[in-house]
DNA sequence: GTCTATAAATGGATAGAC
DNA sequence: GTCTATCCATTTATAGAC
């Protein structure tokens, strides 16, 4: 039955990490720079320093090739997305700072050309988009979430506080960046981003007469 | 030399506007439902009744068409949102019906395939965002804007007022749509708006102590 | 023997010209 | 309508490396 497998499958030589890291490397800067069909397999074969036949042997086909570079960039910006935490200091200046933060994160050029494929090609590979939910939109949601609940703001529903409040962060600088005009300068954000906890601040914060 | 052309100067025939009609319409369809790559001049042709020739004639170019198309399904747009003018009743009702008009139309199939085109092709046809936004977006801030200033609303700056509030409505509706997950039920949305609303009329109407 | 690089070939689709 | 040139995903052929 295994007259031809010495030991237990690699026979002749195992096949080789660095070139699976540098095939996946060089197709996320492409994938991310010019989209899916703009993107040949032998562009990203030459990009890796490799053979086409390689980048197949290792993903398959394109497509597969495309959902795993989407899942290491996820899991990279899962690992940058760690200093989203409660920062000290009373509630005001910690939910700017951590707004800071989050603008920082979403406005990053690799997180929009993430957003952007996943969006673009979320017919191509529909698991994708829920993948970047659970792995990205959800925990920053609740990570917010946690630490207005350790300010101890009288919000109902936490939750559903920290996505009012990440909406409204998010909304205003992100429409130039999808549409392709002049951003928000480094001034405005800041400024958008304590007018939108000062908005919030206030309406959790209003003496309730129900 | 004219024993051909009887009249002046279009010769053989003048071009047809209800074949550019037609093929402006089949355009507009494939490419929202395709997108541009995936969307053949051939297509557009055979989808219009006319042949490719006739296609080339009127726009020149793959390019030129897709500009045209979304330049026409912006016009058609515009149309629609006519009816987002100040609704009847006090301020919550009438903010809360303004918002429902509102997101029924930013999740009209047509409106998403548009904002998803000029997105998805913001590189090959950079003009287009601006279009949107001077054409849609501003718009619809404006009107609702003026709607705030109408009811008397203590706002220190309407168009950031409407700002904020449309950034709530329409963030979490919109979220699920972009990444292909479930969207949110008619009710959800018919809450998720008052919530909004609510909010905003808490923070607007705080007693200002400054 | 199994991996790899190089190269060429297959098969299909498409923009644009005539 | 047909033709042409181009591009691309995927496969196959060939020869060398561990």
């Amino acid at each position: 039955m295994q007259s031809k497998a010495p030991s237990s499958r690699s026979a002749g030589r195992p096949p080789d990490p660095a070139k699976r890291s540098a095939i996946l490397a060089a197709a996320q800067r492409l994938f991310a720079e010019k989209g899916f069909t703009a993107t040949s397999m032998d562009a990203v074969a030459r990009a890796a320093g490799t053979s086409k036949l390689t980048a197949y042997r290792h993903f398959g086909s394109k497509d597969e090739l495309f959902a795993s570079a989407i899942v290491a960039r996820c899991n990279a910006m899962l690992a940058q997305a760690s200093d989203l935490t409660l920062p000290p200091g009373e509630p005001r200046a910690a939910l700017i700072e951590f707004g800071h933060a989050f603008l920082a994160l979403i406005l990053h050029p690799d997180a929009l050309s993430m957003h952007r494929l996943i969006v673009a090609e979320r017919e191509r590979s529909p698991q994708l988009g829920g993948l970047f939910h659970a792995a990205a939109i959800l925990p920053t949601q609740q990570r917010l979430a946690r630490i207005i609940e350790r300010l101890a703001l009288p919000v109902d529903d936490p939750m559903l506080a920290a996505g009012d409040l990440l909406a409204l962060w998010r909304s205003k600088p992100m429409m130039p960046v999808e549409l392709g005009l002049p951003r928000m300068t480094g001034e405005d954000i800041a400024a958008h981003i304590a007018r939108a906890v000062d908005l919030c601040l206030a309406a959790w914060t209003v003496d309730r007469r129900g």
